[in-house]
Formats: C-alpha cells, structure tokens, sequence
DNA sequence: TAAAAATTGTTGCCATAGCAACAAATTATG
DNA sequence: CATAATTTGTTGCTATGGCAACAATTTTTA
C-alpha cells in the first residue's frame, strides 16, 4: 500500500455525510467517532483516472465509496482492457479479496469521477477494541449488509449478462431498475419524483448502458429504436417508460 | 419456513465432515459443538431436483453447502428457466438475502445432487450468545472469508460473461480454472494429481460448461474442435490441455 | 448384458448483433 | 458564443454463434 495511504483515525472528515451511509446507520456522530478510533479509517480522494488499487495488489484494506463512482476493470494477457462493473456512491469494493487466503487484487479499481474513499483494515474487524465498544458490532452488521447488497448487485449484472439476445438484457436491465426504482425506494420512503409509476430513471446514457450491459452501442440503439417502434418502451433523455 | 426445517442444536450430525469445512476451520470439534448450541444450526437434506427455496421464500436463514450442488435458477415473467450458476460443495447461498432490508429471495435454489445443507439464521450472528463463546468471532471470521470467496466466484462468473466472442469466454474460463486448481490447489498443499503443469481439471462435461458458459453446446464443442485443430488446446474427457 | 438414457460430435441454415463509418445533435469548454 | 468534444442516430456489411436435427458414442439402469 503506497505511503500516500496515511491514516486520519483522529479526525473524522465528511463526519456529517457518514451519518447518511449504511455503513453507518443506527449510529450516533458519537459512535461513529468511537468506531473510527477501533477501525484507523484510511480517507482519501481520488482525481479522475486515478487508479485506486491495481490488479495484483495486495489488498489489506477494504473500501467503501463516499462519494464519487469506481470502475472495476482488468487487463488481459493481450493487454486489451476489460470492462468489469461500476461501483457508485455507498458501495463496497475490494471485498472479495478480503480474504486471509488471498493475498491480491485480480482486478484494477480506478476512479471513474472525482472519489472520496474511506478504507479500513478487514482484520480489524476482528481485532477485539480495547474499549469494547458496543457500536463494534452494529458496524459489523451495517458492513454484512453492505456485502449483502454487493452479492445482489453482482448477481443481478450475472442475470442480465446470461440472457442470450440483447433484447432479452436490455428488458431484463429494465426490469432490475424498476424494481429498484420502486420497490426498494418505496420501502425508504423515497419514491422517485415526477415519474409515472410504469416510469423509470436510468442514470447510463447509451454509451454507459451498453458497456454495462456488454453489448455493441450501436446495436443497443438500434434494438431500443426498435422496441420504441414496437410500442413496447418509450424514452426520453433518461426517463424510460414501459408499456 | 416451512415447519420441517427443524433445529438440530444440540445433536452434531456430520461432525467429522464439517471439520473440514472452511466455516470451522481453526475450530476442535468441541469449540464447533459450542458454536452449534450458539447458532441452533439446522441441518437438512434434500434430494435431486427438491427445491431448496423458492423466488419469493422470505429468508432468514444463510444456506452452506456441506455435500451436494446446488442450482440457482429463476423463472423469467414468461415462465422460462434461466440458469444462472451452480454452487458446489462448501459454498456460501442466500447470503444475497442476508439484509435486514431485504425481505425475500429474487431465485430459485435446487439441489442438483442429493445434498446435505447446514443453515442458520443470520440474525444470530449479531446476537451475543450467553457463553460469550470465543470462537464465535473465529466462526464470524470463517463466514466473511466464505463470503469473500463467494464475491470472486461470482466476480468470475461476471468476468465469463462479459467476453463477447465464444473463444474468449473459453480462454477466460480456462485461465480461471487454471489458476484455481494451481495456484490455490498448490497453496492449500493439494496440487491436482496426476496432471502435468500445463493440464487442469474441469468438473463439468461439455452440456454443463456450455450451460455455465452461457452459450449453445454445439457451438461450444465446434469451437473446442476449432481450437484443438488450431493446436491450442488439447482435451480428453475432463482433462483439458494448454498449449 | 441388453436396453434406455444421456452426452457428444457434426453439419446446414440463417438471424442476431458486432463493427465500422459517418452525419446529426447535444454538451462541454475556453 | 464559438469551437471542440462527446454522444447519438443510422446504416451496410458480415462473422459469429444460436438453433435444430440426427447419428455416434458413452453412461446408466434394470
């Protein structure tokens, strides 16, 4: 881990915005201090382009984006550049390296925007703090659902990416963001606003999309086209709407 | 739930066998007792094809896999079957699931094989048990290296599925399986017998890889034959070559 | 050990979607 | 506000790989 990686577990920056984390929720800004002094978080930012970890890293830390949106890719043998996943505000990452057995990153994670990331050591987890604090083990849950989400997310990317014809993704897609969309911001009360409820907001423009979802852009645009002609979505701009 | 999932906690069924269980590593078969009366773990067996839960199950229960495979699998809004992945002997399911917030599976799980599944209920976890048993961090411990696990086994599958052309799907696939029965067979001590340095194992035939592979069969073996005329592979029955 | 079942090998057909190339439109930047 | 940069829309070409169908082989099972 490059020198660069100084701790700050005396301070606690973005204080305000971790409150609003789930890694921190049912936590006080009290606790939250009390958890930074057991974990010596590591904050830091990253520029654009930046690279946070590379592949073959040893990863003793994991991450967890503040604020910004990290690209996971990875080099092959022929040295082309393989797009992997975004990871956006609030989630994880490296964890799958978190792991005493694995001692490396197979991956890069690279900042895709402008990033705040806030590491912490795994092990830490484990180490026992000395105060005994009692918010130990609210964090530890907190942490467990961040990786519960993150299993979600990666299976709901395996689902669309199993589906053989590109119309089949681009539904399948839909239908993991409206779901989204509105059951789960329904459940936070925090339905989205100014949309119909067979309306949905995807945050990739075309070129985005299709890189998640694996496919040609060109060929995405032309298959939306033609399911707009069918009748069956309508879009504008970012708002998709299902028939 | 249904009412058969009944708890086992004070038995041990299958103690042997679970001590070698990566979730018990670092633990005496007394220590894993302990954690059973912690955990009132229930053990099930299931026979092929039983349906293990259910798309729309609420899950309270983590699944691991003691003996068996295991199918996850879900029902598009069409009524069609969609493969999604297989989970083998001592991996980690439902753990998607395993959020406060979420309250039900989006999948299918199905036994492939007869199989021998220990569960137990997540909450548990976080719960401090009366004995304030110290190897219930080791077991903590033990289940976030098997989620970790999971996250790159999933991460994997991720990596499969983004290869736009069958070949490349082929060659990520092989690589990864390459890497796996050598670098960590060769550092869990347990190198594959009887196979050259170039050579690995693939537990799969042709069906189940095209299956996993998400591609056609027949195209899957015309590219393998493609392959072994242009000499860059080599295969016999599940023993496969790289040249 | 014979019959049934499953898997493998093979091939022709052809739709899908990747790719390239460019114009139009939109967005960013000095 | 003008120019550059990025994103979008569009289209022709064509390789890839999905699908179906069937024979050959292997494995299972009775």
């Amino acid at each position: 881990m490059p020198a660069a990686y100084t701790s700050h577990s005396s301070q606690t920056p973005y204080l305000k915005s971790l409150t609003q984390h789930p890694l921190f929720y049912h936590m006080t800004e009290d606790q939250i201090r009390q958890v930074y002094s057991c974990f010596s978080f590591i904050h830091r930012t990253f520029a654009k382009d930046d690279y946070i970890l590379l592949e073959g890293d040893p990863v003793p830390l994991v991450g967890i984006i503040i604020h910004g949106t990290v690209l996971m890719e990875k080099n092959d043998i022929y040295g082309n550049n393989y797009f992997f996943t975004e990871l956006r505000e609030h989630e994880i990452f490296a964890e799958p390296f978190m792991d005493s057995t694995i001692q490396q990153s197979s991956v890069n994670y690279k900042a895709m925007t402008s990033c705040s990331i806030l590491f912490f050591h795994y092990r830490d987890i484990w180490r026992h703090c000395e105060s005994n604090c009692p918010c130990h083990s609210v964090f530890t849950e907190n942490l467990m659902n961040l990786l519960a989400m993150k299993s979600r997310s990666l299976l709901a990317k395996i689902e669309i990416l199993s589906k053989k014809s590109l119309r089949d993704r681009i539904l399948t897609f839909f239908n993991i963001v409206y779901y989204h969309n509105h059951i789960v911001g329904m459940r936070k009360n925090n339905p989205s606003p100014d949309l119909e409820p067979n309306q949905f907001f995807i945050p990739y423009n075309h070129t985005e999309m299709a890189e998640y979802l694996g496919v040609n852009r060109s060929a995405l645009v032309r298959e939306l086209k033609r399911m707009k002609d069918e009748q069956i979505i309508d879009y504008e701009k970012n708002v998709y709407t299902l028939k």
